[in-house]
DNA sequence: CCAGATGATTTAAG
DNA sequence: CTTAAATCATCTGG
């Protein structure tokens, strides 16, 4: 900036400037006119002219304005200001050739969709998932699981909020800052000439630094997610065993169907009604003890002799009450509901 | 406190 | 996606 602007007076005046130019920084000599006693009338208005511009940085604020309206309002300033733009066009071109590439930060894409994943970002975190842990909670014995879900749910609510706060904060700023920029350099435009681009470009670099702060921002609430998602992780990983009666039920239909122990989605759904679980639990619960069984069979044969006898029993009791008629059924039972009790086969391996 | 049980998660394969 | 298998972390009964 300096540099151009010591090139440009001095093309202008063709007094050489550079001796007491840049090196002394902001407190430049005053030219001091009167160099040699031409008496020359023009020299000393460039003279002059040179002088205000070099020190008005100096000058207290009203000073400065009132020396800004001197040289606007001079008569040799519509000249400069031309020949400032002709130097302006020969020059300007090679200052920024193309230099607007904006290829997307990988790392703050990826804060972006983690963001956006946690539901800090993006639209009101819906019911959806909401409603799904209420169903769980609320069918099993789950009350504990339901509060620690809400304390969570509650601290990342109130991450969101202050990450939308200070996001809008910083995009209030940088805006604000624009403008003030924006009509800096209008203003300047009045006495130096500025092309288009180059608020463009400025704008810009004021947008690039912001979302460089907004990056800060990002990465913050980033962490504070995770360590909030690493603890409730820890909190959700606490595993609270079926209820009995949900193992009754699961096991029977597991020993029921023995030979393909993989119940269909409806039947999941069903099973995690009767056992007020979840379907996944209910998947779970399979594959757990699929493998678990298969391991080790002997291990499980007792099981599978009780609750084979529990289904004939049942069946047997199921056939009593039709003959009688009217009995209950026994308080042993398990399933005493609508619950279709499934035939009584107690054969059949897995594979 | 410990060993085994058990629900959940991760990994890898189809 | 589902599943088998391994593994983790907790729960439970002794």
């Amino acid at each position: 900036m300096m540099e151009e602007q010591a090139r440009i007076m001095q093309a202008l005046s063709g007094v050489t400037l550079a001796g007491h130019s840049v090196q002394g920084g902001m407190g430049l000599p005053p030219p001091h006119g009167h160099e040699g006693t031409d008496g020359d009338g023009r020299k000393q208005d460039i003279g002059d002219i040179l002088h205000q511009i070099m020190t008005i940085t100096d000058q207290s604020l009203d000073e400065a304005q009132a020396k800004k309206h001197g040289l606007n309002c001079h008569r040799m300033k519509p000249a400069l200001f031309s020949v400032l733009c002709e130097i302006k066009e020969k020059t300007g071109l090679s200052i920024r050739g193309a230099q607007e590439q904006d290829p997307p930060d990988p790392q703050l894409m990826r804060l972006d969709n983690m963001l956006l994943a946690e539901g800090v970002s993006g639209p009101e975190k819906g019911g959806g998932s909401a409603a799904a842990t209420a169903a769980a909670a609320a069918a099993g014995g789950g009350a504990d699981n339901s509060i620690e879900h809400s304390d969570y749910r509650a601290k990342l609510t109130q991450i969101r909020q202050i990450y939308h706060t200070e996001l809008e904060k910083y995009e209030q700023a940088c805006n604000e800052f624009t403008t003030h920029v924006m009509n800096l350099l209008r203003e300047q435009s009045r006495t130096r000439p500025i092309s288009p681009k180059e608020i463009e470009r400025m704008v810009g670099i004021i947008h690039r630094k912001f979302s460089s702060i907004q990056m800060q921002l990002k990465q913050s609430t980033c962490e504070a997610v995770m360590i909030l998602r690493s603890r409730f992780l820890d909190a959700r990983r606490k595993r609270r065993n079926f209820s009995k009666q949900a193992t009754e039920i699961l096991n029977e239909y597991f020993y029921s169907h023995l030979s393909n122990p993989y119940p269909s989605e409806e039947a999941k759904e069903e099973l995690a009604k009767k056992c007020s679980i979840t379907v996944s639990q209910v998947s779970n619960w399979f594959g757990n003890k699929r493998i678990r069984y298969k391991k080790n069979i002997g291990k499980f044969q007792e099981e599978a002799n009780l609750y084979a006898a529990k289904t004939a029993v049942t069946a047997t009791h199921a056939v009593a009450a039709a003959i009688h008629n009217s009995q209950a059924n026994s308080p042993t039972t398990p399933n005493s509901g609508g619950y279709h009790t499934p035939c009584y086969q107690s054969d059949g391996r897995i594979q």
